[in-house]
DNA sequence: CCTTGCATACTTGTATGGAAGTATGCAAGG
DNA sequence: CCTTGCATACTTCCATACAAGTATGCAAGG
């Protein structure tokens, strides 16, 4: 199995510093460092640049963000419990694979809850989807200079926003935790400009109907957007078949 | 502010040990110490042994437990990731209040996921509802002999199970991460009998709206079935008012 | 050549000691 | 009597040392 140390040498050239891979976030704010550590690391599994099936070490994680075990290790039981670490007790510390199971019932969770959301966002009278295109500009604006984090922001403020549209800005949460995996294969299938298209135009057709409140037209464009990350799976197991785990969960 | 070792000299007259409020659990099976730690105070909590508000100390909770702190820190991380902990820096750990705005966004997690898996579960032609009627007798016949627990245990059984035949077992845990809220609300006003009926004949309705594949009955009832928390809320928050959290989160 | 057993170097899990910060009570001064 | 300042006793947070278990490579024996 390959390493953190050998992925890291491969890349930069270097034996045992790791810089790069997880940007060192140094002691801002009174974040404590077991926080920075949850978000630096689960941002860099997300973004893949932590590969899936990588095996992890405590101790060498520990001296590459200048933090000591403990911290460390708080931060990892957070990310065992969002499914993006698998601790192999004695063993090592792995960087989930991709369960397509876990994906679908991701896909479950978040379609059936926006849709939710959305039928209640449409029932005020008088409700103020101001916000909602200003978000979708962004989201052009961003694709247009190819700048694909921005776009991603605006994404997850739009999904955010329309949660609070229906009075229920904390049920987001429960979507987001759902969605760590259907980020990475979003990840994996993204590069492609013609996808990101597609999305915009979902976007759109998703704020019109809650606009005119065309319940049946958005609870229909919300299931096709929310299944659009299935799309391209079968491919994208056909090209990284080792980010993605056979077996049941162990 | 009421302490953790107050409240246990309250009610057994021993100043510093805590026998009976968090059951010790010996190192039974291969589980790790943090696991046996999160279940026994998650546990503790959802059942108001450890009423919302009480100050925690790691150091004192450790020694009860028999366990060292490392382990009881990675618990509590847990515990407030599931929204049950709460800890302020340098001054203690308190067992989180109840936040109406949380149970709310909770009952409508669990209200939307419900009805979107119920839809599923009346879909395909042989659906068995054998199960489900087994769920309902053990229910029935825990509410006779008055033993609450196996009728909670039956509860989630069959909200579970409801899940599985929509072929999205993963769902109810994210489900039940949700739910730790209305549990303690449903653990104030359940003492009463005849709520627990009320409960058992909502089961039945649904049960019913599956077998049937009624799809509009079986919405209106799992709607109805899931704000039956709501209905006690205000008296409780009259009967129990430091039990439950006024101000946004801190 | 192949298999088996063991020494060794890892891993995670747990315990403990010290550092930094906060609330509290008490004493001194107005 | 009331207010202010400080000493003290907590708290959580972090670093480190030790314990227990697992994988690996090498050597010895069949």
């Amino acid at each position: 199995m390959q390493s953190f140390a050998d992925l890291n040498a491969e890349q930069f050239n270097v034996p045992t510093a790791a810089r790069g891979l997880i940007p060192v976030v140094r002691a801002r704010d009174g974040l404590r460092a077991s926080d920075r550590v949850f978000e630096s690391v689960g941002t860099a599994i997300r973004e893949l640049r932590l590969p899936p099936g990588l095996l992890l070490s405590e101790s060498e994680l520990a001296q590459q963000l200048h933090v000591s075990r403990t911290p460390l290790r708080e931060a990892i039981v957070r990310l065992v419990d969002a499914g993006l670490l698998q601790v192999l007790p004695q063993v090592g510390t792995l960087v989930a694979k991709i369960r397509m199971s876990d994906v679908e019932e991701a896909r479950f969770v978040r379609e059936t809850l926006e849709i939710g959301a959305f039928e209640l966002a449409c029932a005020p009278a008088h409700r103020d989807v101001s916000v909602l295109h200003d978000l979708l500009d962004q989201q052009q604006r961003a694709h247009e200079r190819g700048d694909l984090e921005t776009f991603f922001s605006a994404d997850e403020a739009l999904h955010a926003e329309i949660f609070s549209m229906a009075g229920h800005p904390g049920a987001w949460m429960a979507v987001q935790r759902m969605k760590f995996q259907l980020d990475r294969l979003r990840r994996l299938s993204l590069p492609d400009p013609a996808t990101v298209e597609t999305l915009i135009h979902d976007h759109r057709r998703i704020v019109d109907a809650i606009a005119t409140a065309e319940l049946a037209q958005g609870r229909h464009q919300i299931s096709v957007h929310a299944r659009r990350v299935l799309e391209h799976a079968p491919l994208m197991q056909l090209k990284f078949p080792d980010y993605f785990a056979t077996e049941p969960r162990a």
